[in-house]
RNA sequence: GCGGUCGUGGCGAAGCUGGUUAACGCAUCGGAUUGUGGCUCCGACAUUCGCGGGUUCGAGCCCCGUCGAUCGCCCCA
């Protein structure tokens, strides 16, 4: 039986819906535009080792790509991120030889994750990101999270609290890791499953296990705070006092690890607090890489970046009930006094269009009623209307919607009177 | 990958222990009003209950499977 469903955890997007993310995608062009952000755009499928990288312990790296052979030749993966991706065509391009670094990018597009579908978490999803790569700096570190803060903010998002923590320079991460194992290993074997697997693989994530989260291992577990060295503080530190003079409320999470294994330094989270969001509450993450640029082949440079879910951005809008939707009303809408009129409204209506107005017409010949519901639901400002005897003279009847006002005009005055009433609205002033 | 709930017209939904015309509201279309909408009234609109199979004289209601949504876990954006 042939299955015409969308994909599980995929979805159409269209009518108002669609204007959410048009309004979406505006501000965050504006917002990159204004803080020196370039749009970057890679492929959605990369080689299967772009994503793939060894020593990857993550979940998402592990067990939820979508990989498939190129006729039967190489691996590829659909991108179930947006960081690898950009990194490689950081260095392929040799942008690290830029005289003006750091070199600071953004993207939007659909990222693919083969999960067990939920509201907030779709198989497809659409993230928006950012990276800055090429200068390490506490003040690029507080500026990739204000950007992200601030486009939040600027939909009017209120509910949410930022999480930051620091997993240090690599000499700290191991010190701390060492630390890690040799307070688990008495009790490993009392911990869940994936923790077990954990231990071996990466054992700071247990620290955010929710399942072991009341055992006294975890409670009693050292903090990564007593790992670092004077160079790794040192930036936390001023990391988070940009982020408190900047006026941001972060609130220092050192259970926090972020599920991708790359990061160090920095990680954050911006999270609703909304009830309505579920257990998909992080809008926004990300964190410092410092060995990323390297591993694809580039000289040592360090980057940090976010991952914004768009879909999620919209529930939590929603949940905060605010919304952002933007029908655009028509300008005029072309009424025919029976079906011989259809072909005589069809060229006024292309006038109009010619002269930039937004413009509908009825195209079957309904009942005068109809057409007038169609006027109100499309929310046309103008109306005309053609009949026979119009038709004869060359004329047309034109009629002000808001101030009733109703004229009769030969057809080459038209486009004068639309000026005259709709200038506010006129295309060419707009350029919607 | 594990567990729970759910799936009826474009939308919101009723449908009692299976019984035969699948309520109702909104929207749509037509008419009252043959060239002026938003109000009112009248009328029309689901060969069919996500899909497939089974039980039965009979299934939207029961059983099995399957697809999808949703909630929690896991994970993450």
């Amino acid at each position: 039986m042939a299955n015409y469903q969308v994909p599980r955890g995929t979805q159409d997007v269209f009518g108002k819906e669609m204007t959410k993310w048009h309004m979406l995608e505006e501000l965050i062009r504006n917002l990159c535009y204004v803080y020196g952000y370039d749009e970057i755009r890679t492929p959605e499928f990369e080689h299967t080792e772009v994503f793939h990288r060894e020593n990857d312990s993550s979940d998402v790296v592990n067990k939820e790509m979508y990989t498939f052979m190129d006729r039967g030749e190489r691996s590829l993966t659909l991108r179930p991120e947006g960081t690898a991706g950009l990194i490689r065509s950081y260095v392929e391009n040799k942008l690290y030889a830029h005289p003006d670094l750091p070199q600071k990018f953004y993207y939007v597009g659909p990222c693919f994750r083969y999960e067990r579908p939920q509201k907030g978490r779709m198989r497809i999803h659409h993230q928006f990101g950012v990276e800055v790569i090429g200068e390490k700096s506490p003040l690029i570190d507080a500026e990739v999270i204000l950007l992200g803060i601030d486009l939040i903010t600027r939909l009017g998002i209120q509910d949410t609290k930022v999480l930051i923590n620091t997993l240090g320079d690599k000499a700290s991460r191991l010190a701390y890791r060492d630390a890690l194992k040799e307070h688990f290993a008495p009790s490993v074997h009392e911990l869940c499953g994936d923790c077990q697997r954990r231990y071996e693989q990466n054992p700071l994530r247990i620290l955010d296990c929710k399942v072991d989260a009341g055992h006294p291992a975890l409670v009693s577990a050292p903090e990564i705070h007593a790992y670092l060295n004077q160079e790794s503080k040192d930036y936390f530190d001023a990391v988070t006092r940009i982020l408190t003079s900047s006026g941001i409320r972060v609130e220092i999470s050192d259970r926090l690890v972020r599920g991708l294994d790359y990061y160090s330094h920095t990680v954050f989270e911006v999270v609703s607090v909304n009830k309505e969001m579920g257990s998909q509450a992080t809008i926004f993450g990300g964190g410092r890489y410092d060995e990323l640029v390297e591993y694809f082949g580039g000289p040592s440079q360090s980057g940090i970046g976010f991952g914004m879910g768009i879909e999620r951005l919209l529930v939590a809008l929603d949940a905060e009930g605010i919304d952002i939707s933007d029908e655009e009303p028509a300008d005029v809408y072309v009424v025919s006094l029976g079906k011989e009129m259809l072909e005589s409204a069809f060229q006024l209506a292309a006038m109009c269009r010619a002269g930039g107005y937004r413009t509908e017409l009825d195209y079957t010949g309904r009942s005068f009623k109809a057409q007038f519901k169609s006027v109100d639901r499309k929310g046309a400002k103008v109306v005309l209307m053609v009949g026979e005897s119009e038709i004869k003279e060359n004329k047309v009847v034109v009629k002000n919607i808001a101030t009733q006002e109703q004229l009769t005009l030969s057809t080459d005055q038209l486009i004068h009177q639309l000026d005259h009433w709709l200038d506010e609205n006129h295309v060419c002033e707009h350029g919607h």
